[in-house]
DNA sequence: TGCCGAACCTGAAAGC
DNA sequence: TGCTTTCAGGTTCGGC
């Protein structure tokens, strides 16, 4: 499942392929992947067809290519402009956005190889010296999609610093996510400021893009086990230690599996170049129901992780290390 | 205003 | 063997 580690392991090989390359056509071979594209498919391949791609840049889960465009045009999800098209000189920025959701997929691919089963997208790109010639967007469960996009200026710094150029522009449906973790611009006291705020339990709060970005299901579980901190305990007890255990223990994990290639439990997440990541086998918490943990057994306690349902989804945790919170408060 | 649950979606695995 | 049910989870949206 795609989280941030794995969405940053994709921009990395997909700024190596596609930067200063040209797109010179696009199929749309199912419209609900393009279905946040409000103007439709049309427009959707109208905004892309001979744009050049500038960067890859990322915020949170949400992946997006600047584009410089050659002729007039008007911003998929943006606001038509008073009179429709405007000149190249004052049309805003665009950007082709991508968010892999659970199963979503960037691949480079040459024409020869076969399309995928669950192909969804293709875009032609400018030939350059032995570079695979198309950009696949694969999607089992639809939960993903690609829509072009109006950048809006920022003074906080541009998207996060992970793209070769520091921009000074956001896309438009990124605004409102908090910095990740791993961003230099990350502010610690933002992220408790926000979590003091709000009146819910922690895990809820982690997975919440606008207070911290990037953290899904499973990082969630690895961060909260590593801080010893159980998922239901209500934010607005969470003393400033316990944050900085958890921040960091957030940045740990996700370096850890960015530097292992991010985490696979099967084929429904890959780099571009369809190779899976491999710290599925380092986790602690996430998957291990009914195994010792690591941490407890250590020491000689008896402690199993334990799977319950939180969020209509799985929350793994050991009930000694990190105990729940009686009667709601700690 | 902000929290929370439902809905979206498909294929694999489990159960019968 | 084949059909049905359950499960996986990021984001958005409507209800409260």
């Amino acid at each position: 499942m795609p989280e941030l580690p794995e969405v940053e392991v994709v921009r990395r090989g997909l700024a190596r392929w596609v930067r200063g390359r040209t797109i010179t056509a696009v199929e749309v071979l199912d419209p609900r992947s393009i279905r946040r594209h409000a103007l439709g498919t049309e427009d959707f391949i109208g905004n892309l067809e001979n744009s050049t791609v500038l960067d890859v840049v990322r915020r949170g889960k949400f992946l997006w290519m600047p584009l410089r465009t050659e002729e007039p045009r008007s911003a998929g999800n943006a606001a038509e402009p008073p009179g429709g098209a405007v000149s190249v000189e004052t049309t805003p920025g665009v950007a082709l956005m991508a968010h892999l959701g659970m199963s979503g997929q960037l691949l480079m691919q040459d024409p020869a190889v076969p399309d995928e089963k669950h192909l969804k997208v293709r875009l032609r790109l400018s030939s350059s010296d032995g570079m695979p010639e198309e950009l696949r967007f694969v999607d089992q469960r639809i939960f993903g999609g690609l829509f072009v996009t109006s950048l809006v200026p920022t003074s906080d710094g541009g998207p996060g610093g992970q793209g070769e150029t520091p921009l000074p522009e956001i896309a438009e449906e990124a605004s409102h996510i908090a910095r990740d973790p791993l961003d230099a611009h990350f502010s610690f006291d933002e992220f408790y400021r926000k979590v003091k705020a709000r009146k819910t339990g922690l895990k809820r709060a982690l997975l919440d893009q606008g207070v911290i970005s990037g953290i899904g299901n499973i990082y969630a579980d690895e961060a909260l086990w590593r801080a010893r901190l159980h998922y239901a305990k209500p934010t607005d007890t969470l003393k400033r230690a316990d944050a900085v255990r958890l921040v960091d223990a957030a940045k740990e994990v996700m370096s850890d599996a960015l530097a292992a290639g991010g985490t696979s439990f099967d084929s429904l997440y890959v780099n571009v170049n369809g190779a899976s990541g491999y710290f599925a086998r380092s986790l602690d918490a996430y998957g291990r129901e009914g195994e010792p943990c690591m941490r407890c057994s250590a020491v000689g306690l008896p402690g199993v992780i334990k799977r319950e349902q939180f969020m209509n989804r799985s929350s793994y945790t050991c009930p000694i290390c990190q105990p729940k919170p009686r009667n709601g408060r700690w």
